[in-house]
DNA sequence: TAACATTATGTTAGCGCTAACATTATAACA
DNA sequence: TGTTATAATGTTAGCGCTAACATAATGTTA
């Protein structure tokens, strides 16, 4: 005789039977119990508890063709500003019926491809994609995707579906124009990693630079390396042996600044007197350090809430009012970049 | 007629059409290309290739009662030590047909619960959890659990299954030696968050100062706040207030020993002469700051790395030769606990 | 070349759930 | 009171895949 044996746990039909009904009830008590009525409902989440019954989610994906999986696509799990995301996209689905598929595209476009193509091979109710510079493959793939697909971190006129972010250009010009409002003379740009946000992060600040009759390419120092605190000291401490004359870094992230706050302690370098330092993303940190470091505050955590509330609205059958929203960024003057009037040279 | 319409994407039944095979063969094609003849892959390769066809993981999680899932559960995504660890777990997993699965409990006994509870849900193919600390109801989910659990970060005599981490009593107990060695004498300690894990880093710095005569618990500070950069620095505060002889501090974490040490510079106390200042985990920041920090050196990914490690062992039946592996911590001593001899007091 | 082992492929049923339709109980109304 | 709308429950088939067994093709040995 042909038999297969299940997982071994309870069934919706060990439950059905248990209560009485047909497992289709029970079904319906599970997922909406308004359909139920109060009599038979009770039955059942009594038997449910009874037999410490989990409904078997890839039955129900299989049978429903949908999956509550939504896919999330970051490309990197240590950088603190996704963790932000993730954390809030987490905290904003913990309630519901979602689950979570994450995955770490690693700064590599052909990394992000293949983990799209896995997503979808789950057929996702939603994903979720950092920035907005896919291959031309991705964004084919999620334009094709039958779900709410969901670009978050930047900013363009051209989403897949939605977009949650902030403009990076802009911040980079905020970050351009403060310094040169501070009349910081010789300022410089420290760029790790150099992905395609930290680019437009650079080419706002150039153009900050330019209006202000204060760019100098020989002052921008990047490196595809991965950002970290001791790099922000290096390439402040490169920069320096090139232009000792140099007065101001904007850093395009704040771990860089960090590093570069701390070069400059090492090297006796009064900040902000004879440097002043900005960074990106404004992370808990830079508000404590000493001196204080100026920074780009971003939302992050809101980013996420947003991104899954925008999903949610869809997926309820009420599109959002808009289809792109820009949570933009907000610069926090602190004392990295504040320099007495008298001193300014 | 009763007619349902799948998710519309190609199926193994169209992939075996268009190869002129059966469907099963296009299944074991696909899972161990071995057992399929080089002509009839190939044929099924392109078919593959030319429908786009990507396996829908539900239905062959339930024909096959098992699921390509490994569990996660960790109680912060934003903490960077669990994101090291995540990272590892994520990279190991890479290649092979496993999907990560990631819950954040946010460390809440109930919540780690109910992940556990909603992924056994899932049949797992494995579970890594964080800690050693669940619930009574926690361990006996994953100890009936029918697939491989390591817990990770944390070390005890008492593994639900398998466990990879390190002694956060013993690491406590080095970093309180440290300071004894070293020299001061009125050792505080700062702790935030206060899980389970802080709490051994204190009872092992509490031992060690008794061993060497300087315990003091006026000179303990905790609170359950989360930690943070800024904590660190107003737990010093606070402690200096009540006790301004005090001349080194253990932090639970290298945040808190971050904010410590800006404390210091903004009050002037010089590191390391006036005060001592160590932290935990050592991340990347320690030896990058001015002056550099001394702290507790753990391994994170390479416990994420090892865990997988053992997850796959076990999965292709060659259990691991050991169930539990210590990966220890290395003290990292810099400038923040080196004073020069003449400053003893 | 018969007898058997091995390898390659196919047939069929079923994993646990839910969509779609069917039926029955209950309420609402003329 | 019978007719019809509505709510509550049930029956059946099928989502897309793979386990388990069945069969055909090929190799091996005496």
């Amino acid at each position: 005789m042909r038999k297969r044996k299940g997982a071994g746990r309870p069934t919706i039909s060990d439950v059905a039977e248990r209560a009485g009904v047909s497992t289709i009830t029970v079904s319906r008590a599970l997922r909406d119990p308004s359909k139920v009525s109060d009599h038979l409902r009770r039955k059942i989440n009594n038997a449910v508890r009874k037999l410490n019954y989990v409904p078997h989610s890839h039955a129900s994906a299989l049978a429903s063709t949908r999956s509550n999986v939504i896919g999330v696509i970051v490309p990197s799990l240590t950088n603190n500003v996704f963790a932000d995301t993730l954390r809030a996209i987490y905290d904003e689905l913990y309630q519901g019926p979602f689950q979570v598929q994450l995955g770490n595209s690693r700064y590599v476009a052909k990394d992000e491809e293949r983990l799209v193509r896995t997503f979808l091979g789950q057929g996702p109710s939603a994903m979720i994609v950092a920035g907005v510079d896919q291959t031309d493959a991705t964004r084919e793939l999620l334009e094709n995707a039958e779900c709410p697909v969901v670009q978050v971190m930047d900013i363009s006129d051209d989403p897949i579906d939605m977009m949650v972010g902030f403009s990076h250009f802009e911040g980079g010009r905020a970050a351009g124009v403060h310094l040169v409002q501070k009349g910081y003379k010789r300022i410089g740009f420290l760029g790790a990693r150099m992905d395609p946000r930290s680019h437009r992060r650079m080419e706002g600040f150039k153009e900050a630079l330019r209006s202000g009759g204060r760019y100098d390419p020989d002052l921008i120092v990047t490196t595809t390396d991965s950002s970290s605190v001791s790099l922000g000291g290096h390439l402040l401490e490169t920069l320096r042996k090139r232009r000792p004359d140099l007065d101001a870094v904007f850093c395009n992230n704040d771990d860089m600044a960090l590093g570069a706050l701390f070069g400059c302690q090492k090297a006796g370098i009064s900040v902000p007197d004879d440097m002043g330092i900005i960074g990106f993303n404004d992370l808990e940190m830079m508000a404590a350090s000493y001196p204080a470091l100026t920074s780009i505050r971003t939302d992050r955590y809101q980013i996420g809430k947003r991104a899954v509330q925008m999903i949610k609205s869809v997926l309820d059958g009420e599109p959002p009012e808009q289809k792109i929203i820009d949570l933009g960024f907000e610069l926090q003057c602190r004392e990295s970049t504040t320099r007495p009037k008298s001193k300014t040279r």
